[in-house]
RNA sequence: UGCCCGAUGGUGUAAUGGUAGCACAACUGACUCUGAAUCAGUUUGUCUUGGUUCAAAUCCAGGUCGGGCAGCCA
């Protein structure tokens, strides 16, 4: 049981804030939500649903300089897609741009905020330092009606960026540099995506978050461990004039309230993973400089890149309970998010098979022209998938890595007089393996059995290997996409100096075209599949029949591997 | 030399004064028409020093180490 858990179960016996639940996701909308979010998704979505609470979808949109309607369109995609529903509408930060004003006023009108003329540059010197105490402002003691003024006139946009700014008036000697008058208006002419002009000034997220919080009646506002110091901030916006809420709520909240919410911010660690970025500044950055293809690469951690890339909701979900909530910054192991995929993707992945390396096969003793049709599983972890059929002829591909000529004991696959079964199919021994003048192995001559066709021998003997193919003459063109992960050092952009896009992986990608079954011809986007032998695909959005194409989401795991690097 | 927060196997977490458990990873082995999956097993841990207590991962004090904070970003 998580802290936040504990917490919560607590306030609602307690009977809390008549013992509702009211928690909200607020993205601001300056990129495409990632993995790390996913896991504030469902601790905020999953908090309200555990204890029959609601959860609100709020647009943190208080700097228009940053957000575009392009991300809060992919932020509601992704949090339906990851499998949440928001009550109500979304709501904005802009939506209390009103409410916000009207309590800077009732601030001011109570002395407890002032109109400061200081430059960004004089403000940095009059804050001190975290071992020195702060100056007062010049203009700390401005009267309320020269304060109210000159407020209303940066309202209209009559000064020019930068020059003013309303601040709280606290305590310059605080020891939390947050406390020390902190500025909670700054004048923007800039265009908002959702306000337009209407508005000349913008607040800042200490000041507006704890007022959208109140005005949504949310009781628990959780959020990432940067901001425990910021708590005294935002109970402090709260403490001001409580009358003011009462009334604000009755006036902007979607919810009667019964009685006055009080949102209390808890802190959680943010998700960090090996080889993984989780700062939208920095996957902002692989974008813009087209290291990527896009938001939605597959390789990106973002929740649409993974989409693509074929990671489910329920992997995903899986993998955030996994991981806990806790206030320690820990880095979770990739494994475990792959580990959680395929423990999915096994379930209900349809199994096909798709040569990634051809080499071309003659069974010499097979009938020319001659096709069968071989019942195979579609998965068998799940009967209820049934069966499909499969062809067989006299030439076939198989995975040039499933044959050597000079084998290592441990090697169950195909060598020179070596038998081994072909997937649903027949037994077959290898006989030759043909060469060009240049010593390369160019084909496989092989003979089957025809007693083992469906790939058991009647004489009960056993063989080792069972290996993947497809029919020559069925096989389907493929352009697959192998994707590894993007960068090669466990915790890139952790080394002071070190630029993380020289940490990237250069192999991140590898197109090659496979050989598939003709059973994948009509694949659909963003299904996964597996492919036997080699790992989960999904067909990628620019599939389509007659030029398919493939994403690897993840390996199946591989422990020859190992033992082969080991020998 | 400020303030806030944290520390449990390799990694992530549980135990809320009473037998340190789970998962991932790693390693064995069994099974297998995917070298997958599945099954069985093994290795590895309470940062440190004191104190309180019959009993401390847990409570207290000091220390060590790590993270965060000096945007008119969120």
């Amino acid at each position: 049981m998580h802290f936040i858990r504990q917490i919560v179960a607590a306030d609602v016996q307690q009977g809390r804030n008549g013992g509702r639940v009211h928690t909200r996701f607020p993205p601001e909308p300056n990129g495409y939500l990632h993995i790390g979010h996913a896991k504030a998704i469902c601790i905020d979505f999953g908090m309200a649903k555990e204890f029959g609470g609601l959860c609100n979808l709020r647009m943190d949109d208080t700097n228009p300089s940053k957000e575009e309607v392009e991300y809060v369109d992919s932020i509601q995609e992704d949090v339906r897609w990851l499998g949440f529903d928001w009550f109500g509408d979304v709501r904005y930060a802009s939506d209390y741009f009103g409410a916000c004003y009207e309590y800077a006023e009732a601030l001011i009108q109570a002395g407890k905020a002032f109109v400061c003329d200081l430059t960004a540059e004089q403000m940095r010197e009059h804050r001190g330092t975290l071992t020195v105490p702060g100056k007062d402002s010049p203009f700390r003691e401005r009267p309320v009606a020269e304060n109210l003024d000159l407020f209303r006139r940066m309202r209209a946009g009559e000064f020019a960026d930068g020059v003013r700014t309303l601040r709280a008036k606290i305590d310059m000697n605080s020891p939390n540099i947050h406390m020390r008058d902190p500025v909670i208006y700054r004048g923007l002419r800039a265009s908002h995506h959702r306000t337009g002009e209407a508005w000349l000034i913008y607040p800042m997220y200490d000041y507006a978050h704890p007022i959208e919080d109140a005005l949504e009646g949310i009781t628990h506002s959780l959020c990432t461990l940067e901001f425990e110091i910021h708590r005294p901030l935002y109970d402090w916006v709260l403490d001001q004039i409580p009358e003011f809420f009462a009334e604000a709520q009755k006036k902007w909240s979607a919810l009667t309230l019964t009685e006055p919410a009080r949102p209390r911010q808890y802190e959680f660690a943010r998700l960090a993973i090996t080889y993984t970025i989780m700062s939208k500044r920095k996957l902002l950055e692989l974008v813009k400089s087209n290291l990527v293809e896009g938001w939605d690469d597959p390789r990106m951690p973002t929740l649409s890149g993974m989409r693509r890339r074929g990671y489910t909701p329920e992997a995903i979900r899986a993998f955030c309970e996994k991981v806990g909530v806790t206030k320690y910054n820990s880095v979770t192991d990739f494994a475990l998010l792959e580990h959680c995929l395929r423990e999915d993707l096994n379930q209900r992945a349809l199994r096909y098979m798709a040569v990634l390396d051809p080499i071309k096969v003659v069974i010499t003793n097979y009938p020319e022209g001659q096709v069968d049709e071989l019942d195979a599983v579609n998965n068998p972890a799940d009967p209820a998938a049934g069966t499909r059929q499969v062809p067989f002829s006299r030439e076939l591909y198989v995975e040039r890595a499933d044959f050597m000529e000079n084998p290592p004991k441990k090697f169950f696959r195909l060598a020179p007089g070596r038998e081994v079964r072909l997937r649903w199919g027949y037994l077959i021994t290898c006989t030759e393996a043909v060469k060009d003048a240049a010593g390369n192995i160019t084909e496989l001559r092989c003979t089957y059995d025809p007693a083992t066709r469906g790939g058991n021998a009647p004489d009960g003997r056993k063989v080792q290997g069972t290996i993947h193919w497809v029919s020559a003459a069925q096989a389907l063109d493929a352009t697959v996409r192998l994707y590894d992960r993007l960068f090669r050092v466990e915790e890139p952009g952790a080394t002071d100096g070190v630029d993380f896009k020289t940490e990237m992986n250069p192999d991140s990608l590898k197109i090659l075209t496979a050989k598939v079954e003709p059973a994948l011809a009509n694949a659909k986007p963003g299904v996964p599949v597996q492919f036997e032998r080699t790992g989960y695909f999904c067909a990628d959005k620019a599939s389509a029949p007659g030029r398919l194409l493939f994403n690897r989401t993840v390996t199946l795991r591989d422990s020859w591997i190992k033992a082969a690097s080991k020998a």
